[in-house]
DNA sequence: AGTTAGCACTCAACAGTCGAGAGTGCTAAC
DNA sequence: GTTAGCACTCTCGACTGTTGAGTGCTAACT
């Protein structure tokens, strides 16, 4: 059986009454609130059959209904509506950005702070695409900091700066470190990060004389591609998960906040397959057994052609997805904005 | 009245008890896991005079005693035996700094992870002392990015670097930078990162070109010290506090966890006041409202005569000192000595 | 004088019990 | 196809009685 126009009617009323109340919805909230020509009974009818096709579950028999996941996925690609954001909202989210910053990661962290207070879920920042193959090397530059010691910066197309610290081999002077730097960014830019350690290689053999710097030099950088992970990861509201009465259960609240605590989790769950600018993962589709019960909802955003990085929410299944969706896209299209305006 | 030494062990026994059991302690309790050779009754006596004194707070009439914050800082400043940790968890302790780190930042990170695993509290880090005023510059180096826009890094002396984004007035070749970033280094360092733009206005007024290009790491320069929060602050393990009984209480869990996500509060919460190595704050003595219920453990570290940081413990006033004071101990000291082997 | 046994009393926590309220499913009438 | 009506189910909150842990006091004991 398919769903006919007053099926959906029905459900897209079921589902946005439980988003706003967190409460299994009757026959009778239904009737009156938003079907007042239908009564309560032959919602019931209706409720029944959405229930035997996968769309509504019910907690026990006689506590109203609630939507499944199947429901929600429905919800989201079909029935909601794709609403503006409100202009005081708007301009309570500007509000958040009018800093001027000159970093990427300040900008983040504005935006990571205007995405939570307006939505009240808590939002995840990465300010780089998980597959960071594609950074490339803009700049090597040795800088002395005395004891036989050096830091070597790399600078990336990003914009982005790594730090190292490197023993060298003996004492050098910043003229001579000057030098090095000058040569290698000459031979170096362009290249991928990844790719530089096997340059380095091949440029130290053909070297006549500084062989313990470039080896230095190749040591830090091979140290700076395994552990420095190439992404930023900027969290904030994670407080707000504790408002939501699907996590009064403090256990449950735990095993969730235990997921955020952990990099590599919360960047498997803003990991989105396709290109899409939109995605939105709904209980399991997540893949996570720790957020079953969550929904993430997460946006991309670029600068030119450029994948920058990810933006996303993260709330219960419950989630006031439309509006969600309008502060992502404003905040994301906001934050590109001013990375534009950096870079 | 003062205590005589029965009473001390009496108050001893009752708090070594709560912390371990978060319930109530009962006389009964005490006389026959702590005090054999008296009977229940006489301890009752003692632990209404306890309670008299201002030791003990009883919930209700009939449900045994809980330790008031004057017992703790008595246990804390008099009773408290100070064990050393023992060799398997050192074991797993140094087992977290295996791995070797060249940042100061990363090293951070693992001593946050370290230390809350060994406690199973809220760890926290800052990795510069409150007051940045002894920061001073050691480095100042421009780099080209393109389109007439260069890199600033201001290298401290702690080895860390800001990095800034400037617009110049105009397009300038690496050459002309690395002049530049000479001649204001060879002037620059040494100074206090506050007293640089002062400086700077100075060198300013006696250069005969460039104007532009000084004028934009000026107004660069001034935005890092005004933006910058010249300390690092990690946290780790905060979903630990959910572990435990005073926090099954949703509302108050969410209130630390708001805490916990703002940088001004958590900084106040690190602040020492004297010179001490290790600072014990109970309950209101933490001087935020929020936090009346918490105990905040501080210990500062040194590399030399310098004051690098602190590192910190928050948890329940009902907290596991004597642990609390040898992992903190611990870590602070494999830190101070990662840090002095990078520096 | 300090210690202890005994006893009455208090209070939270727990388990039942009960009625109210919300909701369902079914049936019969419209 | 829609609706009114009704019996039934289940949760929730209020109330009650019971249990057990614990106290405070008193009187007896060492």
């Amino acid at each position: 059986m398919e769903l006919d126009e007053r099926k959906y009617r029905i459900l897209q009323a079921i589902i946005d009454d439980y988003i706003l109340t967190a409460a299994p919805v009757g026959s009778r909230t239904i009737s009156r609130k938003y079907e007042q020509k239908l009564s309560s009974a032959t919602i019931r009818n209706e409720m029944s059959d959405l229930e035997e096709l996968g769309y509504l579950d019910s907690p026990h028999t006689s506590a109203g209904r609630i939507p499944s996941h199947k429901a929600y996925r429905l919800y989201v690609d079909q029935l909601m509506q794709r609403v503006p954001l409100a202009p005081d909202e708007m301009q309570a989210l500007q509000a958040h950005f009018d800093r001027r910053m000159r970093q990427v990661q300040n900008v983040a962290q504005l935006a990571v702070q205007a995405l939570s207070d307006a939505t009240h879920y808590t939002s995840v920042i990465m300010t780089r695409p998980t597959q960071a193959t594609h950074t490339t090397l803009k700049q090597l530059q040795l800088v002395n900091v005395g004891a036989g010691n050096a830091l070597m910066l790399l600078v990336t197309d990003g914009g982005t700066v790594k730090q190292t610290l490197l023993r060298l081999g003996r004492e050098m002077g910043q003229d001579d470190l000057y030098h090095t730097s000058r040569v290698l960014t000459e031979r170096l830019a362009g290249t991928r990060l990844e790719d530089v350690p096997a340059k380095l290689t091949q440029i130290a053999a053909a070297w006549d004389e500084g062989q313990d710097v470039l080896s230095g030099v190749l040591e830090g950088v091979q140290q700076q591609i395994a552990q420095t992970p190439h992404t930023e990861l900027i969290i904030g509201g994670s407080a707000h998960l504790l408002s939501y009465p699907e996590y009064s259960d403090v256990d449950k609240a735990r095993e969730l906040l235990q997921v955020l605590e952990t990099r590599d989790k919360v960047m498997r769950l803003l990991e989105t397959g396709g290109e899409m600018e939109f995605s939105i993962r709904i209980g399991s589709e997540t893949g996570m057994a720790e957020t079953r019960d969550c929904s993430v909802v997460t946006a991309t955003y670029r600068v030119g052609s450029d994948t920058l990085g990810t933006i996303g929410i993260i709330g219960p299944t419950r989630m006031q997805y439309s509006k969600v969706l309008a502060a992502l896209d404003y905040v994301g299209r906001t934050f590109a904005d001013m990375i534009r305006q950096l870079e």
